[in-house]
DNA sequence: TCTAATACTGTGCACGCACACAGCCAATTT
DNA sequence: AAATTGGCTGTGTGCGTGCACAGTATTAGA
């Protein structure tokens, strides 16, 4: 039952030879336009479909792709990407996809360029980038489409119209602003207060903060049968616990009833025992990352929900999808927004659970 | 780079041939302890990987799997397994792997049983089950086990002591319970009650329902420092509406300050209207699955959380496992809990956008 | 008309593995 | 001693496709 039928029940419907069938299959040129259409006309009669699994093995085309993302050394955050990227190379082993990692210093424009040189400088069939800086990622990319070079952006979402853009792999910042404010309204009483809180430098620079800043904002101004008060606040350096302490202090003293902070990063953590200091645990706090700095104040209720965003899967559908439009030369989708996983204590196992699960290929 | 060594390099290395090694390889016999043992360390030292790809167009065998789970003419949740498994059989469409259904009607036990003693009868590899029946459901796992056809369950589970049970794919059902709690304890203000209400026939003798109230009410017993008053409601027939109006104003009655309602399973969607009628929609409600009557509600407000259970993960896990089983001959888990998504109007899209997605395949 | 270039087509090997088969040798039986 | 058995081993073909190469038909140029 089932006989899959092949380039040569093809060839021999058509009347020719199987290497014109391949010929016609991958356009490699040399074909009349008689022979063309016949092969064109069976393989459509036939429904053909090529066995993916034959055509691995005798393909002797290698592929090769940069990865040009933050060092893991100064953010233990870009450990996800990369391990959900090795994992995909390791799904396609039998592939011949290499992957080189240029792992650039996160404060570090200059850096982040002399690496992006130095792919282009050699041959890749693509790159998988994560562009942390705005003005240099755009010049980057720029530089990629003069040379043909495709690609496709994870966690960062720079707009560029070229062929080489192949898509954006992340999440969305707008919906997850939304997001934290719907779990916010839901446990603060009508008439209480509750505060977005950047911990960022530069916030109105980065996109995607200021997109869960109207995500959040939106949510509240849109629902105007439950009146909450909303307010900003916006802190820079984390590290100075005195100072952070002295912010949060008067923020919550000229705002009356607040009982909810949303923290659009993954730096919650951060005002955890301030507000105990400050006798304020009453406070429900929203947040991003399953970190462990996070995942400990989670445990034992200090934090209620946790926005996870998938970071491994990004990394891994990123490489996925160019082995996809690369190998198999099939259309990809231009904006993959991954789930906003809602986390609390009670289901945090499902999201952490590194077991050798399945593996992904995209066929 | 990367030079993949294949059989032919363990061979030269052991100083056998690649018909022993392969022997070696799968078990096949006739090999002597001395060879053995050379391929063996060979493989250690190459440290071999077979490459699935060549190992895949080469073997003959095929494998066929029979599915046994619910109609989806009478219940339309069973339809989004069904479309798992239907990915995965098209994932597969490589690998000699054939997929028979056999849907029993879902109120109908001896149906069941005579769709079971067809499979029974014929000659499977392997069987992915959903036994709605408790008696039944292990009657039929015995004779498989007699029969020594492997199976793997989903979405109910039946304990089984046995070689034959591979595995069980679905929710943890205490789990769920103590999420719903989670968030209706999140919502529901100190000194208030909450519901859980299950709108099923012969709720005890249904394990998973059992286990969703025991997780519902033991959050809620562990968490002394908040006081919640928890009440449990029970009616079977949904469909008669008069009653089911007349049953919950009774316990809305005498229950004071009910501000929340968890329905053990789909079936939310039926109370939302009466409770309209009640002038009770402050309450807030959480229940289970996306279904297209629940959504509705989702959309606009009248229900707060829902939590997906992945049905259609869990067909496609169920045949991706069998497959990793039988082909693959890979160790699978026999406990795979899969993810109690949060769902709210904010992030639904995401677990409801059936995007021609990437494809899972397990090595 | 002949040659040479070009357009097109068919053949056959390789990919790495599974598996059938034939061959070998020692032990046992006749 | 010859025949048989059974444990063990190596050889060789085929899976469906990619691709190199050889081969044939067509056309253009002299």
């Amino acid at each position: 039952m089932n006989e899959r039928i092949g380039i040569k029940d093809i060839a021999k419907k058509a009347g020719v030879s199987k290497g014109t069938v391949d010929r016609v299959l991958h356009n490699r040129g040399n074909v009349s336009p008689i022979a063309r259409e016949k092969v064109n006309a069976a393989m459509k009669e036939l429904d053909y479909v090529p066995n993916v699994i034959a055509s691995a093995l005798a393909s002797k085309k290698s592929w090769k792709i940069a990865v040009l993302m933050p060092d893991s050394k100064n953010d233990p955050f870009w450990n996800q990407p990369k391990a959900g990227i090795l994992r995909a190379k390791k799904a396609l082993r039998d592939y011949k996809v290499m992957i080189d990692f240029y792992p650039f210093r996160d404060a570090d424009p200059d850096h982040f360029n002399s690496c992006a040189d130095e792919i282009l400088s050699k041959e890749y069939h693509a790159l998988l980038i994560s562009a942390s800086f705005l003005k240099e990622g755009q010049k980057v990319l720029k530089k990629c489409e003069a040379k043909e070079l495709p690609y496709i952006q994870i966690n960062t979402f720079l707009e560029r119209k070229s062929e080489c853009f192949l898509s954006y792999i992340g999440q969305d910042s707008y919906a997850s602003g939304m997001l934290a404010a719907k779990l916010l309204n839901f446990g603060v009483e009508e008439g209480a207060s509750a505060m977005i809180l950047h911990l960022e430098k530069g916030t109105n620079n980065a996109k995607h903060l200021v997109d869960k800043e109207k995500g959040f904002i939106n949510f509240f101004s849109k629902n105007k049968k439950r009146k909450i008060n909303i307010v900003k606040g916006s802190f820079g350096d984390v590290f100075d616990k005195k100072e952070l302490h002295q912010y949060l202090k008067e923020m919550l003293e000229k705002t009356p009833n607040v009982q909810g902070v949303f923290v659009t990063t993954s730096k919650l953590f951060h005002i955890v025992p301030i507000l105990k200091k400050l006798g304020r645990t009453d406070i429900k706090l929203v947040g991003f990352d399953l970190i462990d700095n996070n995942l400990k104040y989670l445990y034992n209720d200090k934090i209620h929900f946790l926005i996870n965003q998938n970071p491994k899967k990004q990394g891994f559908m990123g490489i996925m999808n160019l082995f996809n439009h690369l190998v198999l030369k099939k259309e990809i989708n231009a904006l993959q927004l991954l789930p906003l996983d809602v986390v609390m204590k009670e289901n945090v196992q499902y999201y952490l659970e590194d077991k050798e699960e399945e593996i992904h290929l995209v066929f």
